[in-house]
DNA sequence: GGGGTTTTTTAACCTATGCTAAGATGGAAA
DNA sequence: TTTCCATCTTAGCATAGGTTAAAAAACCCC
């Protein structure tokens, strides 16, 4: 844990981490990242900060804590989006809509940096690199929302919650928040059952399922994968719609003469 | 038909249509948007032009025609992400990745306009209102997908199939290509089903009963909703996710400010 | 450290949806 | 016209996953 805090810290949060995945960032870049980090805003876990239906406001940068972008119906019935981690941007576009699609809530303790939507046009104008490496964040957050419809539509309940953890997995180490096989995973089976379009129960079932397996193990709010290997060959994961590319030389080149 | 067409014609393609919807377009922004429009692609129904794992080349728009967003399992199964229709544009984000994580198929004959990167990123430094309006429509296709985890996560059979009809009818409204309560739907239950997760059976069945209830009747390839009012309250359709809502007052300032 | 709440676990039973199979329909090609 | 192939439709049966209920375990808060 100490490792990994340092290691954040070194590359200006987790967002950083992310980022630098894809750019080596300059120190201008830098400059206008940490900028965008200056605030801090501290919610409890629970509390519903972006409500479907309700004008939005910010931007924020996520810096600290587990979140859940998630649409209701008007009985009950609730289906989680994603997850938001460290490092994730939440409603990067909102400020080009009147009102926010869905809503978000926090699951832990959270840390956010908002960020206003002047502050985010100037960065996309003077730091267009940075800019790009931003834009991959979003296309790469619409890859996985792409996954979870397929995870969701075509894929078995055994199937499903393999893969949402090997996801989760490789989410995580981007960001040095997971170990080779394990992770802090701080929520209930009803949430991953909103996640994954089951019911509690049977999320239950397929969790035992797993652990009988030897697949994985969860205890408390922790997560420990026994069979890396298998659980990558039952889920049918590949993992190429998270990985961080460095941006393909044509767009760099395109991206550097502006 | 003939007075769609018109329409069209005066607004530029249906992506004009769409967008003309967001902001007023000044001359300047309709220029930007003709430039885009020069090339032309053909293809013929069910070829697949863009490929899961291969790497990108181009961005579209769809001047014409019906296409899917689709992924594979290696078993066969397959899950419709979404559907590309005239005035979508298709792989926006692409220049900044290496792999394609998903395939495209024409549904029908298609009409392309091939866009490369460097006049798109041109289009967002010299035209940032339109920017903002291709932006928006990023936006909106990641809320349209959102939506599709809901109907395929949460909604039952018959839900999911009334939902899809009345998406599929406001979003062909915003383009002129569908009537008050009928439109064109050129595809088979199989790509219907694949786009619900359902099997092609279940999808008949289902099919079958709204049209014994006389919500919906599909014949050849054309819909006729037969009691709309009734059809958005089984499905409980909301249309916020797909309105063209004009940039809110606050982001229309930011960007006239660059 | 005890009482209350939330979460997990299991069992028994039920149903929406999947699967297999086979005939009907319809359009394209020759 | 006839043939062929894809699509649609229906029937009958199978099952993954839903529902209800209730006990056990874990977690809080005084």
């Amino acid at each position: 844990m100490k490792a990994e805090q340092v290691q954040a810290e070194e590359s200006h949060g987790a967002v950083g981490l992310k980022l630098s995945a894809v750019i080596k960032l300059s120190n201008a870049e830098i400059d206008c990242l940490e900028a965008m980090q200056k605030k801090v805003k501290k919610l409890s876990a629970g509390s519903e900060f972006v409500r479907e239906g309700d004008p939005y406001d910010h931007s924020y940068i996520v810096k600290d804590g587990w979140a859940i972008r998630f649409k209701e119906l008007s009985d009950g019935r609730r289906q989680i989006l994603n997850f938001v981690l460290p490092g994730d941007f939440v409603g990067l576009f909102s400020p080009l809509f009147e009102l926010a699609d869905h809503s978000v809530a926090a699951l832990t303790d959270l840390e956010l940096h908002p960020v206003d939507p002047a502050s985010l046009v100037e960065m996309f104008s003077t730091c267009p690199r940075l800019g790009a490496a931003v834009a991959w964040s979003a296309g790469r957050d619409e890859a996985i929302l792409s996954e979870q419809v397929v995870r969701v539509g075509r894929r078995s309940a055994y199937e499903r919650t393999g893969h949402i953890i090997v996801e989760l997995l490789h989410r995580l180490r981007l960001v040095g928040e997971a170990g080779q096989k394990s992770f802090e995973l701080p929520l209930t089976q009803e949430i991953l059952a909103d996640t994954l379009g089951l019911s509690i129960v049977h999320m239950n079932r397929t969790l035992r399922r797993l652990r009988e397996n030897g697949l994985v193990r969860i205890t408390g709010d922790r997560v420990v994968i026994g069979d890396l290997e298998e659980l990558i060959s039952v889920a049918e994961f590949s993992p190429h719609y998270l990985l961080p590319c460095p941006l393909p030389r044509k767009t760099a080149a395109t991206l550097s003469s502006v």
